[in-house]
DNA sequence: TTAAAACCTGTAGTGCGCTACAGGTCAAGC
DNA sequence: GCTTGACCTGTAGCGCACTACAGGTTTTAA
């Protein structure tokens, strides 16, 4: 059951060793089962709600607003209020997905502007590219 | 062709007063026109410049990079270099946009999820929803 | 004439999300 | 038996992108 040590879990989750004891001290991770000596053992299910904590933090969620959802998580019949929250945030991660579609055009944009007056590349600017 | 005092500017590009400065202090923006006594006027070149550096900012791309971008723009020659990083640019809003979108799919996942296995909403559940 | 508004510079502080460090325990291998 | 290495706690520090503040000048309006 509980079958990963904290470099485990780091290395299959990204994030760092230090990153996953802060995340249990914000309390957005708890119960990590314990050996005798204090070490942490992972199981697939801490695991698998690790991963989706990285998902809401990396699409846009902050810690604070984490922490408030894995509370309601702890409390019974707070389904529905949960529910609203992930709405409520994939409403915003459609928002920012449209805002980046927007920036793409803009920078693609200016690419192409730069590829209209731009004479064509040298060998030596080619050299230079340093791919 | 210099008419907006540095309020306007702000209101205009949505940035605060204090980030314009600060971005002028970074170098971002440069050759702001100023009057006898000081005072910044943003032209509508200066306006538009900045709409793009929000572009950059907002599309990820850090201060730092966005300076490197800046400080190749005012050094001749260089135009095949700035699109190399445009594209570098582009290519990482692409990978992001991606990553929201697999964030995304998640997330309603995890709604279906929840959609599935609650009760319907009982009028005392409507009435907290708070909307 | 004086008070408020808008601006200036320079520097210090903030909030977020980690990240690093100090000082310690414990088990395994040489 | 001693070192190494993985782990522990608690606290301090960092990097980023602002943001606020102190202390000043100048213009405008009452």
């Amino acid at each position: 059951m509980a079958k990963y040590t904290i470099q485990q879990a780091a290395e299959i989750s990204g994030l760092k060793i230090e990153a996953l004891r802060y995340y249990e001290r914000e309390g957005l991770i708890r119960d990590v089962h314990r050996l005798p000596n204090g070490h942490r053992r992972y199981s697939e299910q801490d695991i698998q709600w690790i991963e989706f904590l990285i998902c809401m933090r990396d699409s846009g969620m902050p810690i604070r607003d984490l922490k408030r959802y894995v509370d309601l998580c702890y409390q019974k019949g707070t389904g529905h209020e949960r529910c609203d929250l992930l709405e409520a945030h994939r409403d915003a991660v459609e928002v920012q997905i449209a805002k980046y579609e927007a920036y793409l055009a803009r920078i693609e944009d200016k690419i192409a502007w730069y590829r209209e007056r731009l004479p064509r590349r040298t060998e030596q600017d080619e050299a230079n590219k340093k791919e």
